[in-house]
RNA sequence: GGUGCCGUAGGCAAAUUGGUUAAGCCGCUUGACUUUCAAUCAGGUGAAUGCGGGUUCAAACCCCGUCGGCACUUCCA
């Protein structure tokens, strides 16, 4: 059998994180089996769906790399397939014209719950005579379409994480709406999600479907239609939830959702998708935590995913990214610190300064956490006047350090070539003629160079502030503190 | 309220499917390194597996009960 699985996320808001979690799971089990993954967009919600969705949840997976083989399909583009579904049940004597109105439904619901019952749809119209169909159209009500479910069928399938599930009927909440009402010359009117859905896995030719607990009771309803439609029944996996810090499903009011988010923080693709796989899955016989998605697909299996939701941990997050981050070339971090450092205001040219640029993030890179941390790693090392911290103007204030600080200008002056080893060599010098110790000058050179008594490493920011000649300028500029 | 699912340290989780002393990672903490913060390295802390019974020589794992959490319960997806 070929493997075909699909992500149909919606466009009612930016790609969400959950959504990316399963599309990783598909893709990670497609990537295993060989087979084709498909990306479908179902946009039905008119309401509610906007382009701009559909593209931010586009970017977000290439972002991630979440190649697809198949699509994007759009659901609204699809309708008279579905159409001809709800035709075909009609006819097939399966679903029928429901008249109950909106007001009638709140109001059996509210009934059913004052009496502690289950609010469900009775069926009520499900045997209406001819006279009664003409009685409701005649008062110009506008039917929506039910699928029949048998109170008395039991559902039952093998679900690949959670093993045998079993529904009943009953529990299904009575009749499900699988088409609204019509709106002008319709015959009905726009088929809804779970009809859709089932439509289109049955047209895709999807072979395993892979999505959150939260679609569960949807599974059971969805199996009835296939069956109603004639066709054969996918296997199902149902992954656990992604959770808040309350072990609540995540949602879009939890803050920082949206992979777009994520991005925008400063994590990088693969550490999310490595969080990600990692949330509710383990590799068989190791301790591994870090691999690529081709890596986990290699290793990957529904029969290692966890059933029990997980919380979302942020430091954790943030470990895996400093891991990715650490490990990288400067050459292949420098661009995307760019864009942070020009939105901080700093001035520098990403061309003419890539060089330079390069080597600031050399010093920085093993420090970060997330890439937006480049930002006041690296506040003190642009720019040729600086401010002095109070701490760092008290530093300067010491005894001795003014003709430490003079030495140093003398030095820096005379010499005719610069680098970290000269830089050293200088500091030793100054160090022995002033018969200080150590720690003073590095402390007094750092607070005079930086303006503040941390940072990254000196001697190599000093290498860095020098091919800007800005080493001069903070020297003199710190002399001018100490003696004002 | 109903139905379903889930329950191993603060978080993520492993445990050859009933077999020593319940892995590992993050966090927290201590130390080392360093001119400092961070990073890095090394050590430490923390769970009688939700709780109560039962079966068994032996239970995180099987059985019964109980509690808790979550999801669903739309003419949303």
């Amino acid at each position: 059998m070929t493997v075909r699985v699909r992500i149909a996320p919606s466009p009612t808001g930016n790609f969400h994180i959950g959504t990316a979690r399963t599309a990783i799971f598909n893709w990670l089990f497609v990537r295993n089996h060989g087979g084709q993954f498909i990306l479908r967009i179902e946009d039905t919600d008119t309401e509610r769906s906007r382009p701009e969705f559909t593209e931010n949840i586009l970017d977000g997976m290439t972002w991630l790399g979440l190649n697809w083989d198949e699509g994007p399909f759009f659901q609204t583009q699809r309708l008279d397939l579905y159409r001809q579904a709800v035709q075909t049940l009609l006819d097939k004597g399966l679903a029928y014209r429901c008249y109950t109105t909106s007001d009638e439904l709140d109001q059996m619901r509210a009934t059913q719950q004052a009496r502690h019952e289950a609010p469900r749809y009775d069926n009520r119209h499900r045997n209406l005579t001819a006279e009664q169909i003409a009685q409701f159209e005649a008062e110009g009500r506008k039917p929506v379409i039910r699928f029949k479910i048998d109170d008395d069928r039991e559902i039952v399938w093998d679900d690949q994480v959670r093993g045998k599930m079993t529904w009943k009927g009953r529990d299904l909440g009575g009749d499900m709406v699988i088409a609204r009402q019509p709106e002008g010359d319709e015959t009905f009117g726009q088929p809804l999600y779970n009809l859709a859905v089932v439509v289109d896995d049955m047209d895709m030719k999807i072979s395993h479907v892979l999505r959150g607990e939260d679609h569960i009771a949807n599974t059971a309803k969805q199996i009835l239609l296939y069956e109603a439609l004639g066709e054969e029944i996918p296997v199902f996996a149902h992954t656990p939830l992604i959770l808040n810090e309350k072990g609540q499903k995540l949602s879009k009011r939890d803050g920082v959702t949206s992979i777009s988010d994520f991005k925008r923080m400063g994590f990088l693709p693969e550490a999310i998708a490595n969080y990600m796989i990692l949330l509710g899955w383990t590799p068989e016989n190791s301790t591994q935590e870090l691999f690529s998605l081709d890596e986990a697909a290699q290793l990957f299996g529904l029969d290692r995913v966890n059933k029990a939701g997980a919380k979302f941990d942020w430091d954790k997050l943030d470990w895996i990214n400093s891991q990715y981050l650490h490990n990288k070339a400067p050459e292949a971090v420098v661009d995307q610190l760019i864009p942070y450092w020009q939105e901080a205001g700093y001035e520098f040219d990403p061309e003419g300064d890539r060089d330079w640029l390069i080597q600031l993030t050399e010093i920085i890179v093993h420090s970060l956490t997330r890439l937006a941390d480049a930002i006041p790693e690296s506040r003190l090392l642009f720019g040729e006047k600086i401010k002095f911290s109070e701490k760092a103007i008290a530093q300067l204030q010491l005894e001795n350090v003014e003709p430490v600080l003079n030495s140093i200008q003398d030095n820096l002056a005379s010499a005719t070539e610069f680098n970290a080893d000269i830089a050293k060599d200088i500091i030793k010098q100054v160090t022995k003629a002033h018969n200080v110790k150590k720690g003073l000058v590095m402390k007094s050179l750092r607070a005079a160079l930086t303006g503040e008594l941390q940072g990254p490493d000196l001697i190599q920011s000093w290498a860095l502030l020098h091919r800007k000649g800005w080493d001069k300028a903070r020297l003199q500029q710190a002399l001018a503190v100490i003696s004002s």
